[in-house]
DNA sequence: TCTATTTGATAACCCATGGTTATTAAGTGT
DNA sequence: ACACTTAATAACCATGGGTTATCAAATAGA
């Protein structure tokens, strides 16, 4: 005697107590009614509870049934539900993918990419974090992170590196700074100012093109306070602490009683792109890559 | 070729999961190394996914076939409480709650509610288990438990929490400590002793809330011992090993030569809630809740 | 009341397939 | 090179799921 349930009992339950007819329930599964009543028959003797309260001319289910029911279509559904999963994980679709990023990546990189994964890929989650160039460079050697948006000319052996979004910079004035906007020619006319900028050590290749713009324009600037924030930046600013240079997009998404002109006419870009590791195993880092690279934007 | 997984195929997927080793795994099931692989290898063919990587030297599994591991795992675990669930029904009772539990609340909150329990719905049996924070909220998240009495002040999502007993602390001393009662205004007196504490990975919230009271009374404690049982923490301060902050009513039911001062001027108070899972599909659970939460008292 | 019809259960049979043993191919360690 | 171990393969066997034929009981209709 078969002394174990298996799933075909499941469905064979379902099917009798949905039709509470065995003629027409076996019909549904396509097998014969007397098999059907010993599978069934079976399972009670296997469960050693009565499923069903059979008449010759009714079959009903008991209060056990019923529970059984409610439960057997849970796990089944879960079940199917599990069997999607399986395929995602196999095609990749799946897992985890953490994310360094620069602040500024947030303004438009990022919600992009995230836009697109949740409609590709729903079933990818992500780990944000926002960190410096060099921490996301070392955690993406160390494997602790999948993938970097960073602003940087190059990286160490073994990651990969791909630009993403160039922007121009803009200057970031107070706003009441004697100084129109269309009285604005040359970043020269701010020799004098001092600068805040981003620290150094937090993005080396923002900081020296900062300082090549000003070299073009003739002048050494004058660097007065350093800071990682773009908010805390413009609060500098805001109170004539100084002036800034930044990469353009950063002026969206803040309150901020400052004014920005855009430095179009200069070649330095703020090219943000980003950075992963060549030999990484996740497969779902694959599917964000190429989201961020294969689109036609 | 069979085309449909059964119950069979999780029972060995499971075994060859856990031992990571063919002919170990046919031991464990009883069954021929060779019939244990051909089934495998069905079970992949059916869900069209690979489980294990094999080597002849080593198996280990797939990303895919880690999920289905904590999936099967979950799913054989609610087949088994439903199996208990159909007897219970069978038999006109409710059915059992699980109960996982902090040893403190077993001086009060739990003893009261199996007194209502037995008054109100005498056919529910209970399971009870004495387990760390954690490992409550581990096992409720799996069903393993369906619900826990925990201090902890944030439980993953898909958890419900509610607290059901505030309790003050009291200061632990030996009995012959050189301090009477009366003479005792606050805990900066005890600065320079030895804490004994329950251990932090035990219940974390409890002990950052001592070093709260410590901290507010202007010193950060030594902490010379750590447990999970009150009975070994009673038994150190008996024995001059240090002075503990707990729980007050952990004093109730111990027989020991110590002597206690309750902190009734100090803000912190010990919560103790009740946890389970949202969508926990056991009806006895719901009265469980019900008569913990509903009370007036 | 007698039939015709329908129901689920039973009996007897068949063969698909899960499990078996024997063997092979491929690593691993000495 | 050799002994040993592992998982896969091949060939065989027998359990038991599914089949058809039939039965017994209940209902409906005359």
């Amino acid at each position: 005697m078969g002394y174990q349930i298996e799933l075909r009992h499941f469905n064979y339950f379902l099917a009798v107590a949905e039709e509470l007819h065995y003629r027409k329930a076996a019909e549904k599964l396509c097998i014969s009614q007397p098999g059907l009543s010993r599978q069934i028959k079976q399972m009670e003797e296997i469960l050693e509870v009565k499923l069903f309260v059979r008449t010759k001319k009714k079959v009903s289910l008991t209060a056990a049934g019923e529970y059984l029911k409610s439960e057997i279509e849970f796990i089944l559904n879960h079940l199917e539900v599990t069997k999607k999963q399986l395929r995602h994980i196999r095609d990749g679709n799946f897992g985890e993918v953490r994310i360094g990023f620069l602040g500024s990546a947030m303004q438009e990189v990022i919600p992009n990419l995230l836009i697109k994964l949740k409609d590709k890929f729903p079933g990818i989650q992500t780990n944000l974090e926002e960190l410096s160039n060099n921490a996301q460079v070392n955690a993406i050697l160390k494997d602790k992170l999948d993938m970097g948006f960073v602003r940087t000319a190059r990286v160490p052996d073994g990651l990969n590196i791909q630009p993403v979004y160039t922007d121009t910079f803009s200057v970031v004035l107070p706003e009441l700074y004697p100084l129109l906007t269309r009285e604005f020619t040359d970043v020269g006319q701010l020799a004098a100012e001092n600068f805040i900028l981003f620290a150094q050590d937090y993005s080396p290749l923002y900081f020296d093109t900062v300082m090549s713009i000003c070299e073009d324009a003739g002048f050494t600037p004058k660097v007065s306070h350093k800071s990682v924030h773009a908010q805390t930046i413009f609060k500098l600013v805001e109170n004539n602490l100084g002036i800034a240079i930044i990469p353009t997009s950063l002026q969206y998404g803040f309150q901020m009683k400052v004014k920005f002109i855009e430095l179009k006419n200069i070649p330095q870009r703020a090219v943000l792109s980003v950075c992963w590791k060549e030999d990484n195993r996740n497969p779902a880092l694959r599917h964000c890559i190429n989201l961020l690279l294969n689109e036609t934007k």
